[in-house]
DNA sequence: TAGTGGTCTAGACCACGAC
DNA sequence: TCGTGGTCTAGACCACTAT
């Protein structure tokens, strides 16, 4: 098979304004297949020669594409063994979307309690950040989550109802939603952006996290995107660090 | 040249305890070109196909180092002109050194008024995270920063006196200190690790930043490492997050 | 027009893991 | 022993830049 003959269409030539590399476009629709759900998390994919037949390029060129999605944790390659789509596993999880750690000690994930859960209009914000519609219901929780037997976090979490139909349903809201996100709705989270500020603790604040009234708190909002970029929660977590830090690597 | 006789000493069989691929060992002795300053910031380096032939290795192998070092933001590729070294300008360190943003608006590069400068003995915090030995000494200096014509962030920047030999006797100190430390030392930042706590403005703070005794401040203790992975700066900043957040992007 | 980096291909051999 | 991904090579053609 030659390349104008190709599934993902080459030819670069024609489409002097749209040009993508090879490799971009089969990477492109290799993430398809996991929006779509073809590969499941944690399945194994077929090897790069067979994809390479299938597609009608060269193995270097699906290695490129195998390679990106991997740098982007969407894939993880196991010399060997082959390569499987990645999963939502806590260390995972905790590695990638986990960045406060104690002061001294290990990283580790935290439990916690859900107290809180409600069907609501959304508040504008709220509306923005998850871009929904004018008559779209919310799920939103809040949970206190405890790091070294120590409540350190109020989180309150906020979904589209309709995308997560069945959730306010639910006995139990496990401790690692995103793993419950896939598992539950096929919804894999691909990234996620934060916005910190430092605010006062007010006296509902104080209670739930065992603090003073006025005490500093470090604010994380939290949209988490899925595959197909579309923002999918909604996360405001307020998290004492008297003895935890928020961890960023620069380079 | 074949590889026997390469400069980086291939033939993995040879070293099967420490074994690192080919592109591997090429990266790290053109890393090493940048710590030595045979490469200088801003300069063009050589085509992949003279550094191919020069080491003894196949372009491909070249590129892939210098592909790697690109995605470390230590080199620059333009397509046409050639690969060079990466310069601390505004704009770069900016991108990549300065997560502090307005609410709402463009990112932009606040100004630097410097309030006090002093030669001091470290403490203990400062010892450890410079690496310092027991009789060092370090230079400390301070500085307002304002963001849109608003004092926001006050800074402790922290050296070693030695490393940074004749810096208390300069007349004044740049906005852009990155870019001092590889002019006048020859020092190029590679990467940094930051730690963020909510903390309370004490008198001094609210004095400098204007804010109320006690009022919820960002407080960003940095860490800077040269292309050698040796500590260089110890940097304490205390922001007011009223218009400003710290942004970071988990993937 | 010449030279650069960017893309793509094809094929070789290696290290690892499962059988 | 076999198949996998990992590394390395060699060479082709393309797009961009400077002259």
């Amino acid at each position: 098979m030659n390349r104008s003959e190709a599934a993902v269409s080459a030819e670069p030539r024609e489409e002097a304004f749209s040009y993508r590399p090879l490799y971009a476009q089969v990477k492109d629709s290799l993430v398809r297949r996991l929006i779509d759900g073809a590969w499941q998390p944690g399945q194994l994919i077929p090897s790069e020669l067979e994809l390479a037949r299938e597609i009608g390029v060269s193995q270097g060129t699906i290695r490129k594409a195998l390679d990106a999605m991997t740098a982007e944790n969407l894939l993880v390659r196991r010399q060997g063994r082959g390569t499987f789509v990645a999963q939502p596993e806590e260390s995972r999880i905790l590695f990638q979307f986990f960045r406060l750690v104690p002061d001294s000690g290990e990283r580790s994930f935290p439990t916690s309690v859900v107290v809180d859960r409600t069907v609501a209009k959304p508040g504008v914000d709220e509306r923005a950040a998850l871009d929904l519609s004018e008559d779209a219901r919310v799920f939103r929780f809040r949970r206190i989550r405890t790091v070294d037997e120590w409540p350190a976090i109020a989180e309150t979490i906020c979904l589209s109802a309709a995308r997560f139909r069945g959730i306010e349903d639910l006995a139990d809201i496990p401790n690692n939603v995103y793993r419950l996100y896939s598992e539950r709705w096929g919804i894999t989270i691909g990234r996620a952006s934060e916005k910190l500020k430092a605010v006062s603790a007010d006296t509902d604040d104080a209670r739930r996290l065992g603090c003073e009234q006025g005490a500093p708190l470090l604010q994380i909002a939290r949209t988490a995107y899925d595959l197909a970029n579309r923002p999918v929660e909604l996360r405001i977590s307020l998290c004492r660090t008297d003895r935890l830090h928020y961890s960023s690597e620069l380079r």
